[in-house]
Formats: structure tokens, sequence, C-alpha cells
RNA sequence: GGCCCGUUCGUCUAAGGGCUAGGACACCACCCUUUCACGGUGGUGAUACGGGUUCGAAUCCCGUACGGGCUACCA
């Protein structure tokens, strides 16, 4: 029996979700939830300084929204807590002290002035930027190169200082990527990374070995950009615990904007959504529009992220949360970086809305219709609606150019388009139309249609031309679904008034 | 610069030694529809390059080129 799969999402609460770290998410949950396994979130928030008020908040509500709730986090509890690392503070010391007292790690007194010094001195254009190695910590102060006395002295004073990691020269570390196979790093080329800040609080590299051995991680998956650092994770799980109790290591492939890494520059340049939800920087106030706000369902969101970098091998593109959990399959994740595409999400998204029912998009459409100030009492009305026109709509605020009508006449009519092509035997058709269906009973879209197209054959007028005239006189432009099934859905009396209406409207403009 | 990862239509991808390299998005044309969509049919379009291995390579190996990532007391 092996044991209790244990997967983690470690995000850094310093802005905005974007797609690249949901993709990460999702991938994490269907694999936990594929294996019957438990989805930890864990807040890495050891850098204070780039603490964002709101942000974790913030991260919490978009895994909400797009359905990946994790079992064990900060917000859900659990028998592994502190989930944030800077409550977990004091832990990383005693381990980092182990490292050092082992000679696997050691103390750095060097200032950040120093080191820029010391980057300064040894650059070059064939070293860009010189690393803090093997050959350089001979060169720097710290307990390798400073006599003991000096160093307990220093630390008798609580001098501000570092633990750094001593890489060993000329080893060979490797791993069993679960998407990559076996990736090799030679140490002599690895830099003695910092594990332990002069604040007390530990990187990431310490952090993340630490805290993966204390929850019982037992697959730990990560973008592409950690791969490099790789090695000094490997040293520490080996120092510190021993091999046989590291997790299986994933690395995604990126996703890729126009250019390069995807970001939230992207975005703004290129006119598509990079964060899940809406994010306003606290600070300057200014806000990146999200998924969600573009008129994404979660369902689409998270369908679409998962094929960006997976597929199960078949031509099938559409997948519910189910299904994916369900064909999901780590050995099917691609190792090449994957450009986010927005038409194909925007395809996603209109799939999604065509396949969910008009119950199901009622809330949703309510929602965006309040946004555009637009509150809708006629809830049953709403879902007729949505039904009607749910197949031409690609983002949910699409429903409003598509279906706002109904609720409000419009007050604009584009009388442009249909004066140029006007005659007065349009008019007396339309005048005899509006008389005809005052008269009539049966008010469905098939005997309005039926009235329209007699009563043009009396005229001897073409149906064509007078379709767009009458869409454009109920509905105020050339959009919406099918004429009859608006005027069938708008009611007799409304109906009427709207045509009595934009009819005075066309006479004032002829 | 060094290290690491990668490379099939413009984009997402299928094909894990063997048929005309398949699908989807986008694009184009036609049909349907006398708004716009939906839907339907068809089309343009790819194995980066060079060497091997093999009867046979998109697939395995090497090199080159190109792309990306990392190179902080950030994650």
């Amino acid at each position: 029996m092996s044991k209790k799969v244990r997967v983690r999402f470690a995000p850094s609460p310093t802005g905005g979700l974007h797609v690249g770290g949901v993709r990460t998410v999702l991938y994490n949950y269907l694999f936990a939830k594929k294996l019957g396994g438990q989805f930890i979130v864990r807040v890495e928030d050891t850098d204070q300084s780039r603490y964002v008020p709101g942000a974790e908040e913030y991260i919490f509500d978009c895994l909400r929204w797009c359905g990946l709730e994790p079992d064990e986090s900060v917000q859900h509890g659990g028998p592994y807590g502190p989930y944030r690392q800077s409550e977990r503070k004091t832990l990383y010391r005693e381990y980092a002290a182990q490292l050092v007292a082992a000679g696997h790690a050691y103390y750095a007194f060097d200032t950040t002035a120093e080191l820029e010094q010391m980057r300064e001195k040894f650059r070059s254009t064939e070293n860009p930027s010189p690393q803090y190695d093997h050959h350089l910590r001979l060169k720097m102060r710290n307990s390798l190169t400073l006599p003991a006395e000096e160093i307990n002295k220093l630390l008798a004073a609580k001098t501000p200082h570092v633990i750094r990691i001593m890489m060993p020269v000329g080893k060979t570390v490797s791993f069993q990527d679960m998407i990559r196979g076996e990736v090799c790093f030679d140490t002599s080329l690895v830099d003695d990374k910092v594990l332990l800040k002069a604040d007390g609080m530990p990187t990431y590299h310490l952090a993340v070995v630490v805290d993966d051995y204390l929850m019982k991680i037992t697959h730990a998956f990560r973008g592409e950009e950690w791969l490099p650092s790789a090695p000094v994770h490997l040293l520490l799980w080996q120092y510190l615990f021993g091999w046989e109790e590291m997790p299986q290591w994933a690395h995604f492939p990126l996703l890729l904007g126009p250019s390069g890494k995807l970001s939230k520059r992207d975005g703004a340049k290129y006119g598509f959504p990079v964060f899940a939800m809406n994010w306003q920087d606290p600070k300057t106030g200014e806000t990146t529009e999200g998924f969600r706000e573009k008129g994404f369902l979660p369902s689409a969101f998270i369908n679409l992220l998962a094929l960006l970098g997976w597929n199960d091998g078949s031509e099938k593109e559409i997948f519910s949360k189910g299904e994916l959990i369900a064909s999901f399959d780590m050995a099917r994740v691609h190792s090449s970086g994957a450009k986010f595409d927005y038409e194909k999400a925007k395809w996603f998204n209109h799939e999604w809305i065509k396949r969910t029912s008009a119950s199901e998009l009622l809330p949703l459409v309510s929602n965006t219709f309040g946004k555009a100030n637009l509150q809708v009492t006629n809830v049953a009305l709403l879902e007729q609606v949505i039904t009607l026109v749910k197949d031409r709509c690609t983002l949910l605020t699409d429903f409003i150019e598509q279906g706002s009508f109904f609720f409000k006449r419009p007050t604009q009519i584009d009388t442009g388009s249909i004066l140029p092509k006007w005659s007065v035997e349009k008019s007396t058709f339309f005048d005899q139309l509006i008389h005809y269906y005052q008269q009539t009973n049966s008010w469905t879209a098939a005997a309005l249609e039926k009235i329209c197209k007699e009563l043009a054959q009396t005229h001897q007028l073409k149906t064509g031309e007078l379709l767009l005239p009458l869409r454009i006189m109920l509905v105020g432009g050339k959009f919406g679904p099918g004429v009859f099934d608006i005027a069938c859905l708008l009611g007799k009396d409304e109906t009427l008034e709207r045509l009595a209406q934009a009819k005075r409207l066309i006479l004032q403009g002829v």
C-alpha cells in the first residue's frame, strides 16, 4: 500500500493569480482527485517586503470561483498547519542550524553592498552574472573564511547574517521528473543559495523542502522556471530527510505569451485577460481585468487551461471537471511550453455556454445584467431569453447585446439602416402589420411569421426587405435572435408599442 | 556568458519505427439562414536543419540552429 497522495500549491500572495498559476493548481487538483488524495494550499509569504494586503484572500476567491477547493489551507484548516509560512518562521532556523552543524551550510556575513561590490568586480562579458559559488565563497566574509573566534563574536553580537548552502564540487545530482524523465546537474555550477535570510525568514529553497516534508507531500509539482534550482532542493532533501522521503517531482511547461513567459503586461498589450479574476493593486489602484469579469464560465476556464499542455490522446476537447479528473494523466503532460491563444479560449467559452442549461446560466447572466445596470425582475422571461440567445454568445457579456432589449426598450433606433430603403409601400405595410397583429389571438412566433409573410405577398413586397426594418423597430439595431421569436417573447402589448413608437421615429426621419 | 528545458500547420495538439502526417481554433469558399450567429460541406496550411542507426524515422542517437527558463537575503 503506497502513501496517501498529497499535493500542494504554494502561491506567494504578491498580486493577481494568473493563468499559469491556475493551471498549476488545476494539474495538482486533478492529480490528487484522480488518486483520491489531498490538495493543500500553502501560502509562501516569506518575503515581507513583497507583502500585498488582500492578495491571499484574493487567491482563495479565485480558487473558489474555479471550483478548485483545497482540502487543507489557511482557510480550510487541517492537521499540518499553520499553512502560512510566516507563521512557521521559528521552525526553519533549526533545520538551517542542523545543516551548518553537519557542514552542509555556513554563515555568511556579507552585506548587500559587499555582495554588489563582488558582482561588480567579477562581472565580465564572459560572466555577466557572477555567482556566490565554490570559487567565490572563499573570497567572501563567511564562516568558511573567518577565524572561529571572530565568527563567534559576530554571532554573539547578533550581526546580521544569512545561512547559505555549501554546494559540493564536482558531484552530479539527478532525479526523475515525471514529465521530463531524468534531469542531471553538475553541483559545481550551482551557487550557494541563501537558505535563511538575515531577518530569520527562510528563502523558498529551505521552506519548500522543510514544509513539503512536514506536510507529508508525496508529489511536488511546479512550473518549469524552478527546474534550475532543483539541485539545491535535492541536496536539502538528502541532507535533512533522506531521499526516500522526497516527493516525486514534475515541472510543468510554461504558459507563453506572444513573447516568452506569459505576463500581466501581455494581457494589457494584446487585450486579453491574464488573471483569473479582476485584481486591483492596493498601492497603485490599477485594476487588471480577469477572466471572470470578462465573461468566462469557470467550467470553460479550467477546460481550456487543462488542454494547454495536456490532452487525453483522443480528439476530445470539451471536458467537464469530472471528466478531467477521470482522464488526467501526468504522463501525458507535455514537456514543451504552450502559447496562450485567446481566440481558442473564447471558443471554449462559447462551447460551454452552448452546453450549459439556461437555468444554470440564469444567475450568471442575471449578475452580468446587474453589472450593466439592468435589473431583471422577470426571471422566467430571462430564462426563456437565455435559451433563445445562448448559441450566439461567446462571452457572458454578449448576453447584454443579445438579450437586454427584452427588458428595456431601445433608447436608440438605428433608423439610418432603415430610411435609405424606406418607401410609402413599406409604410403602409407596417401600418397594416400593426393592425393585423392587434387582431390576432395566437401570439406565437410561427403565427406572427405567417401573418407577416402573407401580408408581404399581398403588398408585393419581398420579405427580406421587411425583416430588417421590423427587427430594428423592435430591438433598435441589427442584432438578436430570430425576429418573430423576439416579438413572441416581447408579448403583444410591448411589440405593438415598440412598432408604433418606431414607426413615428421613422416618419420623422423621412 | 554559464546552466537547464524544449522544437509537428499561424496557435493548441494526434501519430510512442511502418499506409495520402489526423483533429481543433483562426482564416478562406460554399450551403443553410432573406440581421448576426449556430449548424453543414470543402479548402489553404506543419514534422527547424545536417548527419547517423534501420529494410523503413515526425518518432531512436549525435551535432547545429532557433525558442524559452534560471542565473536576488523574490517566489
